[in-house]
DNA sequence: TCTGGGGTCCTAGGACCC
DNA sequence: TCTGGGGTCCTAGGACCC
């Protein structure tokens, strides 16, 4: 029998900001998004406040600043700088991990079963060496499917099962099982959204056991092969299978709303060109061309009053490439094509698309100076790398930079940046 | 004033082929 | 009155996830 365990960091980005600043510490803590847009994280001391996940940030200011809450502007270095130690911390339970977010990542525990106490106690192992090495909670999950782990860490979570932060479902009795799946509400599980949820409600499944025990083959036909497979993982068949290697994009987005509405093109064209130049080193970075661009611009849709205009436009390039001057200047160029003036930008975005092996292409006869490109970029990447994003870069995507969006409150990058180290004054 | 960003998978329908 | 059968590829849209 498979076993999984999902291990999932509580509270992730709120917890990381807390552990560098000491004058957080027992203080309600939100994360915003980008533009400090909405809530995307939340300590556990907001959310016993009630404040909900997502909410735009301007809506709750007022309420939120009565109460105290300190709210931070998501910096996505340090999470990512944390995420890797834990997971590198995790490795070491493991041989078979899958990294699935950036605070989640599956754990391949089949055959773990004769562990002395079971895989609960190697489970609270994993929380104690990463609360002491690192500083931060996790709760574990384990079962005999991803779907059934994911339920777990949610018992886990939830104080519903298991006892601190640990929750295995293998040791337990059907009947106690079934009992558990009768308290949990059906969108819990994994793979059950806002869509979903509501049609099954209308046919009378609300809980997990409900949808554990309906037929799977009268949900296939009126779901999907997904919402099938969700059911016969919930019943302890195994069908999602670890993925260890992170396969390649298929595409890459860059896409930002804007701090303000841009009017001008010449912006636009700045903020096109440095998202592309984004998308292209990722596109490098996994070793890849691109076959096509898509480009988008839009007005904002959250004011109806006011004149909406959006469009998107993809391009298939002659020759794949990973070039970000030639990526550019297509972009600039569906750009110019798609652009109307008398508009209030809110956000644009490009997509890299047909993505393939560098190694597998073949350049073609006209495109003679693709391995010249391919020098140029390593070296450009490598400068980017090593003195910060954006020395070098390319002249399109302007100085100014009036474009870029707000981060108002952007804790140092305490792990990634040496201008970033908590400084410690002797007194 | 202020509403995130980045992905994947599945399905249906159309175009086209033999 | 009758209108094949089977297949591939592509795209758009919808659903989900974090």
């Amino acid at each position: 029998m498979s076993v999984f365990a999902l291990v999932d960091c509580n509270n992730f980005y709120a917890s990381c900001e807390k552990l560098f600043a000491p004058r957080l510490k027992n203080r309600p803590v939100v994360v915003l998004s980008n533009n400090d847009g909405c809530v995307v994280a939340r300590s556990a001391e907001v959310k016993a406040l009630g404040i909900p996940m997502g909410v735009p940030w301007f809506k709750i200011k007022d309420d939120a600043r009565r109460h105290g809450i300190v709210a931070m502007s998501s910096n996505y270095a340090l999470y990512a700088d944390m995420s890797n130690r834990v997971v590198e911390v995790l490795s070491a339970f493991s041989p078979n991990i899958e990294v699935y977010s950036i605070d989640e990542s599956f754990l391949e525990l089949s055959g773990f079963g004769n562990l002395p106490g079971g895989l609960a106690v190697y489970g609270a192992e994993m929380r104690q060496r990463i609360a002491d090495w690192l500083g931060l909670a996790v709760c574990v999950g384990i079962a005999p499917t991803k779907t059934l782990a994911k339920l777990a860490n949610h018992c886990a979570k939830k104080n519903l099962a298991g006892a601190d932060g640990v929750c295995d479902f293998t040791p337990l009795h059907p009947d106690d099982l079934t009992q558990l799946f009768d308290r949990i509400d059906v969108g819990e599980v994994w793979g059950i959204g806002r869509k979903i949820n509501a049609r099954l409600a209308a046919m009378g499944i609300n809980t997990v056991r409900q949808l554990r025990d309906a037929d799977a083959e009268t949900l296939r036909s009126r779901f999907s092969v997904v919402v099938e497979r969700t059911v016969r993982e919930l019943r302890g068949l195994s069908c999602i299978d670890l993925q260890e290697v992170t396969p390649d994009k298929q595409q890459i987005i860059s896409s930002r709303s804007f701090g303000q509405l841009i009017h001008d093109r010449v912006d636009l064209e700045e903020a096109v060109a440095s998202y592309m130049a984004k998308a292209a080193e990722k596109l490098r970075a996994q070793d890849s061309l691109a076959g096509a661009v898509q480009v988008y611009i839009r007005t904002n849709i959250f004011k109806p009053e006011t004149p909406q205009y959006q469009r998107a436009v993809t391009v298939p390039l002659p020759d794949a490439t990973a070039d970000t001057r030639v990526l550019t200047a297509w972009a600039l160029r569906v750009l110019r094509r798609i652009y109307r003036t008398g508009y209030g930008y809110h956000k644009a975005g490009v997509m890299l698309a047909d993505i393939a092996p560098r190694l597998s292409q073949q350049y073609s006869l006209f495109n003679a100076g693709a391995p010249r490109a391919d020098a140029l970029m390593r070296v450009v990447d490598g400068i980017n790398q090593r003195y910060g994003r954006g020395l070098p870069q390319l002249a399109a995507e302007g100085i100014e930079q009036d474009w870029r969006m707000r981060r108002g409150n952007l804790s140092p990058g305490y792990t990634t940046d040496w201008r970033g180290l908590p400084k410690v004054k002797a007194q």
